[in-house]
DNA sequence: CCATCCTTGTCAACCGGTTGCCAAAAATTG
DNA sequence: CAATTTTTGGCAACCGGTTGACAAGGATGG
């Protein structure tokens, strides 16, 4: 365990007059082991380049000082830094949490740190967020971007940059494939007796939201269902609520929504005006995300796994930085559908 | 809005001999303008210092060639890097979600970044990834930290450090006001005709836990109510649905827990068991979490502003990197109580 | 035993800013 | 108009590493 209390006191590295600690530098080991900085600096990051005699008096000495590099120092002359940027559209949409987590933990088992950035939804704020993080990262990773593909390709030309939930040409992205969730769904839905489905639509500029849509009139066609699709105002439980109605009124028996947020707040307004769920409606939500099974009856959902989108878009960032080709095709993760208690038999 | 498709051909910086866009440095600019590269320094970051005429001649040259710092190679001399670093001891516990939100959005306003890593409830792994941001960074901010307090202050000493959720003697803290909440949850309770309180208590080393704690059973002893301590095995839901049966067992019609997961947990297993909630028991959360209300009935409980918090935290540390002094008091942000469904009057 | 090659450490330049010190230029004052 | 003070810009050192070029030292081969 890293011992914090002493500050070396014997061989202080003593540069600043004052009382000041400043940590060791490769001068101050160069001058304790007897040798060149530039030995040090190789020994302590060319493994190889130097003799394991001096490299073990350099090691002992960098231990005995405390040393640690220089994050600034190093990434100057080099350009790396040890560092990815991760770019969100809505740090309070709870899709975005397991992609920040995947993200943090990968990157912090391969010794990168994770830099934060929020987009409020606005592609303006966005592209300025990424062009402010792109100088100081190696790299970068955006989520369900909001700006258009040329800009993402102009980042992607700067730096790497890998991108989850939508594709684009010529970059690296991970999406989850949904078809295979969206047919279970649908099958489910189906073999429960439901005939006439509707999906919920989010928001226009979102590029999955079309994707997903796409998906449910195929599985539907193939099942034999009817499928319409519906627009909600935001991708919010108040999205959903504010959906309810005209739900009702399109008469399906089965709702898809594009999100989790959606299909719970539907369900919550449908079920204050006396619905039964599942009993005479079936709601099938989106994403799987925290506080998807607190409701009740808990919400059936196709799982996106956005914790290994995070986890796949910084495996293929640090292998692109480590010199490995990117994937030419976008990475897709499986989705599943996770049944509960607001998908069942109709029973009218 | 930026424009990111002109690289300024015209006037290239040229400095690597291949195609690679390196950005334009001061000396680009120097040269430009016909001034000292040093000149070109201080009109860019120290206001007043040269004549309004060279200033602009400077910007100008600074705007064609779409100039921007070189963030390492200002932190090295300075060591500033306009950026804060937040560890969380949980990336996917609710908690922090909002804490993580308030600080990134009030750091970005402020024009720093944020950085942030994961303790995954680990003192060591905390300490570890605390030494590695403060190298990075101007200052930090640990939320609910599991460290002990001489690693915070041994932190503290070599950049500012700002604590949420746990007071530390001579580090500035934020921390909710748990008193305000609390009373007003015993005192609905009260007045809903309960008389047995129990408090279900989080993981021992959380120092807010016993906050709470003492917090309940002040209130409790002013209103007259009896007021047990059960432990959980773990703060979440599970943890929840495993305390359930000694809620039952001990006999208390009202239950105020550590946390939301916790009330979420306890609720469901509950209800799974027959109870009605509140008729038969009243249950409030703690937090305020996201998902909250999603539970039927909608959940109880005492607010805690994380979001706030963060904000606090980030306002504070900045001041304190602006040279302001730090507040000797911890700050305390209040509580409140959000009454919904799953409390109320008692029905026996 | 000397020529040759390989290993290993040193030198010095460089990354792109910041800043203390100084002198030239400008502004103020007598 | 000269003397003095205040601005303003330039010089050069420095932050702490990295790296190409090179030479000294050691091992190997003929």
């Amino acid at each position: 365990m890293t011992d914090l209390t002493s500050p070396g006191a014997a061989t202080a590295p003593t540069k600043r007059g004052r009382g000041e600690k400043s940590s060791a530098t490769i001068y101050d080991i160069a001058k304790l082991a007897g040798v060149n900085p530039s030995t040090v600096s190789r020994a302590l990051s060319k493994p190889g380049r130097v003799s394991a005699k001096t490299q073990k008096i350099i090691e002992d000495a960098a231990e005995q000082l405390n040393y640690q590099v220089n994050p600034f120092a190093r990434a100057l002359p080099t350009g790396r830094t040890q560092t990815i940027g991760l770019i969100v559209a809505d740090i309070t949409n709870p899709t975005f949490f397991d992609i920040i987590r995947g993200a943090e933990t990968t990157g912090s088992a391969r010794d990168y740190t994770l830099v934060l950035a929020e987009s409020a939804e606005s592609p303006e704020t966005e592209v300025t967020a990424a062009r402010r993080l792109l100088s100081t990262v190696d790299g970068l990773i955006l989520a369900s971007p909001r700006m258009d593909d040329d800009h993402i390709r102009a980042l992607s030309a700067d730096k790497p940059v890998v991108v989850i939930n939508r594709e684009i040409e010529g970059v690296p992205c991970v999406v989850p494939d949904v078809n295979k969730g969206i047919s279970e769904a649908v099958r489910s839905l189906a073999a429960n007796g439901h005939q006439k489905l509707a999906y919920v639509a989010g928001p226009a500029q979102s590029w999955m939201t079309g994707r997903r849509w796409e998906g449910v009139k195929a599985a539907a066609e193939w099942s034999k269902l009817s499928a319409a699709r519906l627009e909600s105002s935001k991708p919010t439980v108040d999205g959903g609520r504010q959906v309810a109605r005209e739900v009702l009124e399109s008469g399906a028996t089965a709702v898809i929504t594009y999100n989790d947020l959606l299909a719970i707040g539907l369900m919550q307004e449908l079920q204050a005006g006396g619905m039964r769920v599942p009993d005479q409606i079936s709601i099938v939500g989106f994403d799987d995300i925290f506080g998807a099974d607190f409701t009740t009856p808990a919400l059936t959902t196709v799982r996106s796994p956005l914790g290994e989108c995070g986890t796949r878009a910084v495996t293929i960032l640090l292998d692109v930085l480590q010199g490995h080709d990117a994937p030419e095709e976008a990475v897709s993760v499986e989705t599943e559908l996770v049944v509960r208690g607001s998908s069942g038999r109709l029973l009218t």
